[in-house]
Parts: C-alpha cells; sequence; structure tokens
DNA sequence: ACGGCGAATCCGTTACATCA
DNA sequence: GTGATGTAACGGATTCGCCG
C-alpha cells in the first residue's frame, strides 16, 4: 500500500468516526452525494448443502466456539496454515474458519465502536456539566459585582454631599479598616482583586482598578 | 511504472436458529 | 404463531502481493 493510499485509509476512517459521532457536523463538511443505488443480487434460499447431510446452517458446538475463540484472542487475523490446522482440529470446513473469523472481528469492531463512542459520551455529558457550573458561577459573580457598584455610587453620593457641607470632615476609606470588602458581600474575593499588602486601598483609589 | 490476476479481507446483507 | 435477536454464510467491492 502506498503512503498516500494509508493516509486516504486514515482519513476514511477518521471521516467515518466523525459521521457516526457527530452526523451533523460531517453532513457539513461532506456534501450528500448523489446516491447511487445498484440492485444487490438476492441470495438464494438453500436448505441443504453439497452432500445433501440435512441443514446447510449449523450452529458451532461449545467446544468449537471455544476454540475458535481462544485462537481469536491470541491473534484476530487468520493464517492460512492456522486457518487448515484450526479447521482439521474443529472438524470443519477452512471456509468456515475464515467466514467465523470475519464475523468476529466484526463484531470486535462493532463492540470497540461502542465502547468508543460512550466514553466520548461521558466526556462531552461532563463538559457540559462543568460549563453549566461556570455559567451559573459567572451569573453569580456577575450580580455580586452590580451590587457592590450600587453600593460604592451610595457611598460616593453620600461622601459628595458631607464634603460640600463639611469640607473638613471629608469621607475617609481608610476609616473603615480591612473589613469594608466583607461589608458588600465581597468576600471570598480577595485572590480576584489585587490588594495591597495592608489588605486596603488608600483614599478612592481603589475606583481605578 | 504499469496492468492483470488470484487470494484475502471488508462490508452490507440474507437466511436460518432460537427464545421470549 | 410471531417478532426480536444472534450468527453462519453469502456476494460484491477493495486491498494486497506477485508476476510478466
Amino acid at each position: 500500500m502506498t503512503t498516500n493510499m494509508k493516509a486516504q485509509t486514515q482519513v476514511d476512517e477518521q471521516m467515518l468516526l466523525l459521521s457516526q459521532y457527530y452526523p451533523g457536523i460531517y453532513d457539513q463538511l461532506v456534501p450528500e452525494q448523489e446516491e447511487v443505488v445498484k440492485p444487490r443480487r438476492r441470495r438464494k434460499k438453500n436448505k441443504t448443502d453439497g452432500n445433501s447431510s440435512g441443514f446447510r446452517k449449523r450452529k458451532l458446538s461449545d467446544e468449537q466456539v471455544t476454540l475458535l475463540e481462544e485462537n481469536f484472542g491470541n491473534e484476530h487475523k487468520l493464517e492460512s496454515e492456522r486457518k487448515d490446522r484450526l479447521a482439521a482440529e474443529l472438524g470443519l470446513d477452512p471456509r468456515q474458519v475464515a467466514v467465523w473469523f470475519q464475523n468476529r472481528r466484526a463484531r470486535w469492531k462493532s463492540k470497540k465502536l461502542e465502547e468508543e463512542y460512550n466514553k466520548l459520551k461521558t466526556e462531552h455529558d461532563s463538559t457540559v456539566l462543568e460549563k453549566c457550573r461556570l455559567e451559573t458561577e459567572v451569573l453569580k459573580l456577575k450580580e455580586q459585582l452590580s451590587e457592590t457598584e450600587k453600593e460604592i455610587n451610595k457611598l460616593v453620593e453620600r461622601s459628595d454631599g458631607i464634603s460640600s457641607t463639611s469640607p473638613s470632615s471629608s469621607f475617609s476609606m481608610e476609616a473603615m479598616g480591612p473589613p469594608f470588602l466583607g461589608g458588600f458581600g465581597m468576600e471570598g474575593l480577595e485572590n480576584v482583586f489585587y490588594l495591597p499588602e495592608n489588605n486596603y486601598i488608600q483614599g478612592m483609589d481603589w475606583l481605578n482598578i
């Protein structure tokens, strides 16, 4: 297989997964192609096999399946030598062994796909949950900010009133000391706003933050 | 490098067996 | 009897390795 073919195969596999997991996105990426419906040849019913020994399709015995499963566990691919050996060991036609491996690979692949889907779904769900949590937190913080701004405006207005009637008794933030933020329901926001070492801001400088 | 060929494999489907 | 489900088997397409 050439490098290009390998790359194309990888792309095809990725697109296949994409189409399975995110059909909407896949449809956007790959516009629907004109459908070419080829009539499949219908398989004819056949109740007997070549040697007329009864039903053509018989269930494999538990022992046969066990041995086949053991072999499949060791290696999913079936080399011709191993196929013949297994067939002889199980008293089956090599073609039957080949078909069993083919079907088993298909089952294995579909199971893998399902597991991968469940894994992605779990990841997706927890991400959505985390997004909701963060959005709620943002709303809460916005509300707190709005409340704080209202309080600040009130204080500023009061301060303006006082200073206009009595200039000597100017409003001092220093007088409020460190518990200032706590008074506005800002507990726990020390890490959000930068505060100087003495834990409060001189005068009205904090308005510039 | 290219095309033809046969074997192996994949994919989708059908037919049959089994069970609730 | 019947529908759902599991699986052996099939047909066609694709892939791969070999050869002339």
